[in-house]
DNA sequence: CCGAATCCAAAACGATACTG
DNA sequence: CAGTATCGTTTTGGATTCGG
């Protein structure tokens, strides 16, 4: 693997992210809300999670999966048979993690209506401030 | 906590795109979750926020706010006056938006110890996997 | 079947300059 | 003061291909 990149012309400088934020963007990320949410419910294989997910690309899910499993919210039992058989599930951590963004999920849905209003609204204001002018 | 059991109240979270996806897309975004974190506290101007919130582009300040404000999260009080003053504060829907994802950022500090511990375990199993190749 | 590696297009982001 | 416009960079994500 060529991994000599000349090209290094920022000392990556200090981007001091707090760590919970890390956190926070890891289990509200786009796959991993589904992630969690669906194993909030039962352990999944691989492809069945991807499956039952619907719309993710393999590289993603392997990164999410990766991510989340790194953070300690998922538990990855790798079966030493042929063909592979990988199973992922929460851990209690992980649990813990599911059922906070699956609470702020919920409530989202909740005020979607109140949104698509607020939205309506503020469009209709702002078509008819241009027109005004 | 069972999930399963119940007759599912689950958001469509399972579809693409769904709307309380964006909802949430919005509200947990780097930016909005502290402006709404800020927000909660006080009203603040736009300055004075990105002061408060600290490396944060105007750009993205502006951006995060327009969404907000679209969703009904922010409301924007202009006042006609010479230097323009700008007041930004948060609506009722807003108010409940910032204590749910405040509430799960709470939980993300709560947990950064154990993140760490679980992502230390997991480097140090890789590299030993690593090593006895 | 699980997943790593590579390529590349698109979106997000930040810095800067500029306007009312 | 409170933004908008523009531009270059960084990051992201999907498609594809390859390997264990």
């Amino acid at each position: 693997m060529a991994v000599s990149d000349d090209r290094v012309p920022v000392p990556d400088v200090n981007r001091e992210m707090c760590p919970s934020r890390r956190i926070l963007e890891h289990v509200t990320s786009r796959w991993g809300v589904l992630v969690l949410a669906a194993l909030l419910e039962r352990s999944y294989r691989f492809s069945e999670l991807r499956r039952e997910i619907g719309g993710v690309s393999e590289k993603m899910l392997a990164q999410t999966l990766q991510t989340l499993e790194r953070d300690g919210f998922v538990d990855r039992d790798a079966k030493p048979v042929i063909p592979p058989r990988v199973d992922y599930s929460l851990t209690q951590l992980g649990k813990e993690a599911a059922e906070q963004v699956w609470g702020l999920a919920r409530w989202s849905e909740r005020r979607v209506a109140d949104v698509k209003a607020a939205r309506v609204s503020y469009d209709d204001e702002k078509a008819r401030a241009a027109a005004s002018l």
